[in-house]
DNA sequence: CTGCGTATGCAACACTGTGCTGCATATCAA
DNA sequence: TTGATATGCAGCACAGTGTTGCATACGCAG
């Protein structure tokens, strides 16, 4: 409530700016999982009544970080298709993953301890609700009328979705052997071929007779 | 230590059995995070003492639980490839794919209650360690040689494990609209053509000009 | 620069949950 | 039936949570 009304008190400012902080650090150190509270106030250098302030719980406070992270990266991909002719949306989509590969390099510590085992579950939601909503922008554009299979696109959907997030959990994981770049293209090959004739597989009956 | 070597006891068998029960119950009910030793015990109505006399903590009943499921779901797939040709290995993965999706929908309860939001991070890692033992298996047979986009075999792994556990878990969380049959032929067609190809997508340009 | 508003520090409180313990009892297996 | 042992019970110290009242320091508008 009240800090709402007065955010640019410096003293808020500094408060959330060490609490921030605090928890990026102690994220990579042990964990969310394992970061109490006291953890928090005890790095930050801030009494705990003075978190209760301003957080719930510690849950509040990474649900805010994550939300200014995904914000940042928002700005940095952009619209979907401003000015793109509609035939070819997969060079902007593309771009799009070029840009969520780079700004994940930017920020790897972080993005590899929440996405870890000792990551945290709301920050897997919150990330997933923002690439399916990229993804679904781009699916809209890029359709020209019903799937051809019959497939839902929720289905597509959540399997893209995943598809994608799994790759780039993989390559934080693996300590990002790769330039954003090239893990960009690779995955546009996934999705366009299918990664079993991207992959070169012998494919000689195409599985279509359920 | 001494559990092992009794493990005929039904005592000890009853107190497994009601504790594995009660574990289930509350994760459906409130979620494993906010699920306590003490709820289990009460629940389970065995001393909170007894709990720590066979595990560790809650997550090693969890693990233990999930451990056993996947022993079952292991003996319902069968190996990869007994005696099937190996020029058609599509029809056996799919098989696989069919298998996997039936197991889950007999313990639909559990693996939503896991799966979700509520659920636990232990067990998204034990049950993608095993869609990626499958995945493998059946990479390594239906390859003819090197990928043809130079993609490397851990990002296609990645990409496809992560891809059908998306699938799989927004199948979950819909109430299973559609038979395991139907889901398994959806994602044997995701795999082969691509989810822009089996959307339907205007492919005129295939993004392979970086 | 001066006061007002308020964010913070401090200390304390009740509460929940965790691991662990020794001992008596009930139950199982031989 | 008898020995082995799993369980129940009561209790312990400890860590962490969420909240409170009060004094103080700080930031901001005038």
């Amino acid at each position: 409530m009240s800090q709402n009304l007065a955010a640019g008190d410096l003293r808020i400012r500094r408060t959330h700016r060490v609490l921030r902080a605090a928890m990026l650090e102690l994220i990579v150190e042990k964990g969310f999982a394992a970061t109490s509270v006291s953890d928090l106030t005890a790095r930050a250098m801030v009494n705990r009544a003075t978190f209760y302030r301003h957080y719930r719980d510690k849950d509040d406070l990474l649900e805010q970080i994550i939300a200014n992270m995904l914000d940042e990266l928002t700005r940095s991909v952009g619209p979907a298709a401003p000015h793109d002719t509609p035939v070819v949306p997969l060079n902007e989509a593309l771009r799009a993953m070029r840009r969520v590969f780079e700004h994940v390099a930017e920020h790897s510590a972080l993005y590899r301890a929440l996405m870890g085992a000792r990551g945290s579950r709301a920050f897997d939601a919150q990330v997933r609700a923002y690439v399916e909503t990229l993804l679904r922008q781009r699916w809209q554009i890029g359709r020209r009328g019903r799937s051809v299979t019959g497939i839902p696109e929720d289905v597509g959907i959540a399997f893209s979705t995943s598809a994608f997030l799994g790759a780039m959990a993989w390559w934080l994981e693996s300590g990002m052997p790769y330039p954003p770049d090239q893990m960009a293209g690779w995955l546009a090959g996934l999705f366009v071929l299918g990664p079993v004739q991207a992959a070169g597989w012998n494919v000689s009956s195409p599985a279509g007779d359920s």
